[in-house]
RNA sequence: GCCGGGAUGGUGGAAUGGCAGACACGGAGCACUCAAAAUGCUUUGCCCGCAAGGGCGUGCGGGUUCAAGUCCCGCUCCCGGCACCA
C-alpha cells in the first residue's frame, strides 16, 4: 500500500481530479445553453454558434427516489452525457439538463405512514439524487434543473391543463399542412354556436333557447378536458382510479397490484381518442424503435370496418355491431351482446323462452330468459378479468330470447350474450360468423347455431375449423346484390355501398384507444384549475389565479378500503379541507363574486411529466410556458426528414435525440405526444412531436441469489468458487450454496449496487466507461464488479503515457509522430468520430484503447497523438480529459475544443496485408501497395506457388477486391 | 396464438457478403521482487500434432454465392410486447 507511486491515477486521486473539476464546471457555468429569447436571452451567445446549429437531448425525467441511485440508472443519462459533448466538441450549441419529476406515490405512502410532509421527503431524495448524479460529472445546464412540485413549475401544468380544457377538436378544420383535423379555441365554438352557423345538435331548439346549464352541458361535451359520468377503473385499495394504462392484463393496478373494479363515476378524461390517427400516422415520421412504434400502433388499435345496424325483431331499436369483415355479413347466423350491454335492458322479453329454444345450453338453466340474463350478467360482473381469462377460450353465454334480423337476407337471428364480447370495444355487440372467425365457430359448435361459409375455403383446409383466410365470395348474395367470386377487399368494398344505399350501415374506423382518464383521489399531485357553481357547473381559473398551490392537509391518504369492496367510492383527501374547497371568488367572467366549490381530485403523475421538455428551454420564465422563440429555436422542424421516412412525410421537429427505458413506450410517449400535438394545433408550438429520435436502452442486470428456499440473499455477501478444471463455478452464501440468477437491481432482488461505491473504489470516469462499454446501448447487459477494473487499467495507462508517477512532471515526447502511429491515430479519428454519431460507444472505447495501447507501447507517447487522444476521449471520461488537457499546458477546459479530424490521405494504408484465397479458403497473404491496380493484383497471387500448384488444371474465374483479397478458383 | 428482438470462446461483446472472435474480463506462463501486490511482456475458440502444419467452428437443418455470423427457406430455444379487439 505504502509504496504505491505517489502519482499514480488511483481512486483517490481520481475523486480529487473529478469533484475539482465538477466544481469548476459549476462555477464557470460550463454547460450553459444560450437561448435566443426568453428571461435568459443571450442572442449573441447564440449567434457565436454560427452555422454549427444546435442540438437538444433529453433523458427520461427521473422520479427522486428514495433508496437512491444504483448503477442501473446512469447508464442512459451517462449515453446522453457522451452524445452532448460530442457534439459540442463539433461546435453545437448542446442543451441538456435533467430536472426532477417530483410528484408522486412513494412520497405520499411515507407522508401517510409518518405524518412527514411529502414535500420534505421529496426535496430530501432530490437532495441525495442530485448529489449522486452530480458526481458522475454530467454536463447538464444546472440552472435548468426544474421540479414539477414547485408551484411555478405547476403553475404552467395547469395553465395547460386549462388551455386542453378551453379547446374543442374541430375535425373539420383545416391544417398547414393541408390535412383536416384540430383543436381550436372553445370561445369560437361559443361564437358559432351563438352565432348559430352551427347548431347545437340537440332537440331542435335553438341555442339562445337553451338555458345557461343546458349551454354549459353542450360546451362541456366539446371540450379536450372535460368530466364525464363514466366507467372507471376503481381500486378501493388504493382508494383512486386509475387509467386503462395502469391497469395490468390480469385487472390489478400496475402499482400495488390491487383489484380493479369498473366503476360508473365523474372523472375527469382527456379526449386522446380524437387524435388517435394522429398519433397513429405521425409515427411515420419519428425516428423511434420499430418495437416501440408497433406498441403505439397497437395500443391506438386502429382498425378499418364497418358498422352495421341488425333490427331486433319486435323492437323499435337495433343493434349496432361493429366488424373489420362486413364481406361476411350474409354468414351472420347469431348476435352476441356483451354482458354490460345496455341494450339488454329493453330487448330481452319478458315471460318464457321462445319456442324453439330447445337446447338446455340456450337458457342457463333458467326458466326465463330475464332471469337467464340476469343471472349471467351477475356472474360476469363478480368475475374479475382475472377470472375471465383463467377461464381460458371455453366459451360461455345464454340466449337473451330476442331475435335479429340479418339486413342481408332477412333471416331471423337469436340473440345471445357472452362475455367474449366485451363493452369497452366496438359498440360491445357482434354479428357472429362462424364460418370466418375462429371464436364464433368455437361458440357456434357449443350452443349448435348454423354456420354458412361465405369465403371458399383453400383446398388444404381443415373443415372443422373457421377459415380466415383469402377466398372468393360464395354463399353471399340476395335479389339486391352479390358479392359471389369477389376477393375479400372487392366484396368490402360492394357491401359497404350497398349498406350504405340501404341506410343500415357505413364504413368506418374503430380504434381500440379510449379517452385517457386524467383524475386521481390523491393529495400530492397538482391540483385542477377548476371550481363548480352552484348549478354544478365547470369553470376555470383565470390565469391570474395561477398557480392553485396544494393546501396543508391533516391527513394525506385517500380513504382506502377492502380491496375487494367494490360498492366503494373514492373520497379524495382534498375534500376534507373544506375551506379550501367551498370559496367565494370573482372569475372575472362578468358573473362577479359567486359561490364555487373547487375540484378535489388532483392530476396523475403523467401531468407533470407531459411537457417537462419544454419547461427545460425556458424554465424561468413567467409569462409563459415557454417563449415561442425558444421553442422555434430548439424544437422546430428542418428541412430533411429523419433517417428511414417515407418520402411522402415531413419532418415534425422536436427533442433531437431523446433516450430512455421502454417501460415509457404507451404511456408517457402517447400522453406527451398528445399534449404536444394540442399546443401544436393552437399556435404555441412550431414542433408536431415532442420526440423526434427516441431511443431505447437496454437494462443493466446484476446477479441475484437465491438460497434452498427460493428466498433471496444479499448479493455481495455472495462468494464464488471456480469450478475445478473449467466447470461451473459454484456460488456460496455464508458457507451454503445458492443459486445465481440476473435480475433488475434493487431492494427486492438485494442486489443493490450503488454508483457511490464505484465512486470511491474506482472514480466516475471509470464507472462511466465501464458502463458504455459493456455493449451496445440498447441491450440489457449484466453488471459484473469485477470487469470494472479493465477501464480503470486504460485510464491509467493513458495517465502514465502523460504523467510520471513517481513525480508528476509531463513526460509526453515533443517530437513528431512515426508514420504508424500517425496513421492509427487518423484511423482512431475517423472511427471514433464515426461511432459516437450512432451511439456506439462500445466499439468507440475498443478503438480508442487500441490507439492508448499502442502508445504505450512507445518509449515515449508524442504529443500530437495524446492530445487528440484525450479530445477523443473527453465526452467518455471528461474529468482525466480535462486534467491532462490542463497538465499538458491549456488553460481552458477543453469542453468547447474541437472534435479531431481524419485526415483522408492518412486512412488509407500504403502497405496492406492481402488475403490470397483458393475457392474461397485462405491459402496465402501477400503485402501489397494500397492503392495497388486489380490487375496488377491478379498477376500476384497468380504466381504464387500455391495457387500455381492448384490451377494446373486451369483456372474458372478469379475475384479481385483490391487490395484486400484475391479468390482464385480453379476449373 | 399474434407481433417484435435475439442466439458468436470460460464471460461481456466485435465484425459495409470478403482473414470470425476487435476491445475488455477471466485463465496460463514469464520478467521485476526476499516475497506479495502493482506493472510490463507472452499466450489463450475447439480438436489432432513434438513441431511444421492440418481439420473443425457463429443455436439446428437446407439453400443462394467464387465467398455466408451476415442474404433466402424451414425449425429449436430465449427475451420483450400484445392477446376472446369482432
Amino acid at each position: 500500500m505504502t509504496d504505491t507511486p505517489q502519482h499514480r491515477y488511483t481512486a483517490e486521486l481520481a475523486d480529487r481530479i473529478e469533484v475539482a473539476w465538477q466544481d469548476r464546471w459549476q462555477e464557470e457555468g460550463t454547460f450553459h445553453a444560450p437561448n435566443p429569447a426568453g428571461p435568459w436571452a443571450d442572442p449573441a451567445g447564440v449567434a457565436a454558434y454560427g452555422e454549427n446549429g444546435k442540438l437538444l437531448v433529453l433523458d427520461m425525467f427521473p422520479y427522486p427516489s428514495g433508496a437512491g441511485l444504483h448503477v442501473g440508472h446512469p447508464l442512459g443519462y451517462i449515453a446522453t452525457d457522451v452524445f452532448a459533448r460530442y457534439h459540442r466538441m463539433l461546435g453545437k450549441n448542446v442543451l441538456h439538463c435533467l430536472g426532477y419529476d417530483a410528484f408522486g406515490l412513494p412520497a405520499e405512502q411515507y407522508a401517510v405512514q409518518t405524518g412527514q410532509h411529502p414535500r420534505k421527503t421529496t426535496e430530501d431524495n432530490i437532495v441525495i439524487m442530485a448529489r449522486q448524479l452530480r458526481r458522475l460529472g454530467l454536463g447538464h445546464d444546472d440552472r435548468r434543473a426544474i421540479q414539477t412540485i414547485d408551484p411555478g413549475y405547476y403553475k404552467w401544468t395547469q395553465w395547460i391543463f386549462l388551455q386542453i380544457y378551453n379547446s374543442w377538436y374541430d375535425a373539420d378544420a383545416l391544417r398547414a399542412d393541408g390535412a383536416r383535423g384540430k383543436a381550436r379555441p372553445i370561445s369560437e365554438l361559443v361564437e358559432e354556436l351563438e352565432s348559430e352557423s352551427r347548431m347545437p345538435g340537440t332537440d331542435g331548439r335553438s341555442w339562445a333557447d337553451l338555458s345557461p346549464v343546458e349551454q354549459a352541458e353542450i360546451i362541456d361535451q366539446h371540450r379536450l378536458a372535460y368530466a364525464d359520468e363514466a366507467p372507471v377503473n376503481w381500486a378501493p385499495g388504493l382508494g383512486t382510479v386509475l387509467s386503462n394504462e395502469e391497469v395490468t392484463n390480469e385487472g390489478r393496478s400496475e402499482r400495488g397490484n390491487f383489484p380493479v373494479f369498473k366503476k360508473n363515476l365523474r372523472q375527469w378524461k382527456m379526449r386522446i381518442t380524437a387524435y388517435a390517427d394522429r398519433l397513429a400516422d405521425d409515427l411515420d415520421r419519428v425516428d423511434w424503435p420499430e418495437k416501440v412504434k408497433t406498441m403505439q400502433r397497437n395500443w391506438i388499435g386502429r382498425s378499418q370496418g364497418a358498422r352495421v345496424t341488425f333490427p331486433v325483431v319486435g323492437h323499435g331499436e337495433g343493434i349496432e355491431v361493429f366488424t373489420t369483415r362486413p364481406d361476411t355479413l350474409f354468414g351472420a347466423t347469431f348476435m352476441v351482446l356483451a354482458p354490460e350491454h345496455p341494450l339488454l335492458d329493453s330487448i330481452v322479453p319478458q315471460g318464457g323462452w321462445p319456442e324453439f329454444t330447445t337446447m338446455d345450453s340456450w337458457t342457463g338453466g333458467a326458466d326465463t330468459p330475464q332471469e337467464a340474463v340476469a343471472a349471467y350478467r351477475r356472474a360476469a360482473s363478480r368475475k374479475g378479468d382475472v377470472e375471465r381469462q383463467s377461464e381460458g377460450k371455453d366459451k360461455t353465454g345464454v340466449f337473451t330470447g330476442a331475435f335479429a334480423t340479418n339486413p342481408t337476407n332477412g333471416e331471423s337471428i337469436p340473440v345471445f350474450i357472452a362475455d367474449y364480447v366485451l363493452m369497452g370495444y366496438g359498440t360491445g355487440a357482434i354479428m357472429a360468423v362462424p364460418g370466418q372467425d375462429e371464436r364464433d365457430w368455437d361458440f357456434a359448435t357449443k350452443f349448435g347455431l348454423p354456420i354458412i361459409r361465405t369465403v371458399q375455403p383453400s383446398a388444404d383446409h381443415d373443415e372443422t375449423t373457421a377459415f380466415t383466410g383469402e377466398g372468393p365470395a360464395i354463399n353471399s348474395a340476395n335479389d339486391e346484390v352479390s358479392l359471389n367470386g369477389l376477393s375479400i377487399a372487392e366484396a368490402k368494398a360492394l357491401i359497404i355501398d350497398w349498406l350504405q344505399d340501404k341506410g343500415v350501415g357505413h364504413g368506418t374506423i374503430n380504434y381500440k384507444l379510449r379517452d385517457w382518464l386524467f383524475s386521481r383521489q390523491r393529495y400530492w399531485g397538482e391540483p385542477f384549475p377548476i371550481v363548480f357553481d352552484q348549478d354544478g357547473v365547470s369553470h376555470a381559473l383565470p390565469e391570474s389565479m395561477l398557480p392553485l398551490e396544494l393546501p396543508e392537509v391533516p391527513d394525506y391518504s385517500p380513504k382506502t378500503f377492502d380491496p375487494e369492496d367494490d360498492s366503494s367510492a373514492p373520497e379524495p383527501p382534498l375534500g376534507r379541507v373544506t375551506e379550501w374547497v367551498e370559496v367565494e371568488l370573482d372569475l372575472g367572467d362578468g358573473r362577479g363574486l359567486q359561490k364555487y366549490r373547487r375540484e378535489t381530485n388532483t392530476m396523475p403523475n403523467w401531468a407533470g411529466s407531459c411537457w417537462y421538455y419544454l419547461r427545460y428551454l425556458d424554465p424561468a420564465n413567467n409569462e409563459a410556458f415557454v417563449d415561442p422563440t425558444n421553442e422555434r429555436y430548439w424544437m422546430q422542424p428542418y428541412a430533411v426528414t429523419v433517417e428511414g421516412a417515407p418520402s411522402d412525410v415531413t419532418d415534425p421537429g422536436g427533442v433531437d435525440l431523446y433516450v430512455g427505458g421502454v417501460e415509457h413506450a404507451v404511456l408517457h410517449l402517447l400522453y406527451a405526444r398528445f399534449w404536444h400535438k394540442v399546443l401544436f394545433d393552437l399556435g404555441h408550438l412550431s414542433s408536431e412531436e415532442p420526440f423526434r429520435k427516441y431511443f431505447s436502452q437496454g437494462y443493466i442486470q446484476a446477479p441475484a441469489f437465491t438460497d434452498s428456499r427460493g428466498a433471496y440473499v444479499e448479493a455481495s455477501e455472495v462468494v464464488e468458487t471456480p469450478g475445478e478444471q473449467g466447470g461451473e463455478a459454484v456460488f456460496t452464501w455464508q458457507g451454503a450454496p445458492v443459486t445465481r440468477e440476473f435480475g433488475k437491481i434493487g431492494k427486492s432482488l438485494k442486489n443493490m449496487v450503488s454508483p457511490d461505491d464505484m465512486y470511491a473504489a474506482y472514480g466516475a470516469d471509470t464507472l462511466r466507461l465501464y458502463e458504455m462499454g459493456l455493449g451496445p446501448l440498447e441491450q440489457s447487459k449484466p453488471w459484473d464488479t469485477r470487469s470494472v477494473v479493465g477501464p480503470q487499467r486504460f485510464l491509467q495507462r493513458l495517465w502514465r503515457n502523460v504523467i510520471d508517477e513517481e513525480t508528476g512532471t509531463v513526460v509526453v515526447s515533443e517530437n513528431a509522430m512515426d508514420a504508424p502511429t500517425e496513421r492509427l491515430l487518423h484511423r482512431t479519428i475517423d472511427a471514433v468520430g464515426r461511432d459516437y454519431a450512432e451511439l456506439g460507444f462500445n466499439t468507440a472505447i475498443a478503438r480508442l484503447t487500441e490507439l492508448n495501447n499502442a502508445l504505450t507501447k512507445l518509449d515515449a507517447a508524442p504529443r500530437a497523438a495524446v492530445e487528440p487522444l484525450i479530445l477523443m476521449l473527453a465526452p467518455l471520461a471528461p474529468h482525466i480529459a480535462e486534467e491532462l488537457w490542463h497538465r499538458l499546458g491549456h488553460p481552458e477546459t477543453l469542453t468547447y475544443q474541437p472534435f479531431p479530424v481524419a485526415d483522408p490521405a492518412l486512412l488509407v494504408e500504403d502497405q496492406v496485408t492481402c488475403v490470397v484465397q483458393i475457392q474461397g479458403k485462405v491459402r496465402d497473404r501477400i503485402e501489397v501497395p494500397g492503392d495497388i491496380t486489380e490487375d496488377a493484383l491478379r498477376e500476384l497471387a497468380l504466381a504464387l506457388p500455391e495457387v500455381e500448384a492448384t490451377t494446373s488444371n486451369g483456372i474458372r474465374t478469379v475475384i479481385v477486391r483490391a487490395p484486400k483479397l484475391v479468390n482464385v478458383v480453379p476449373a
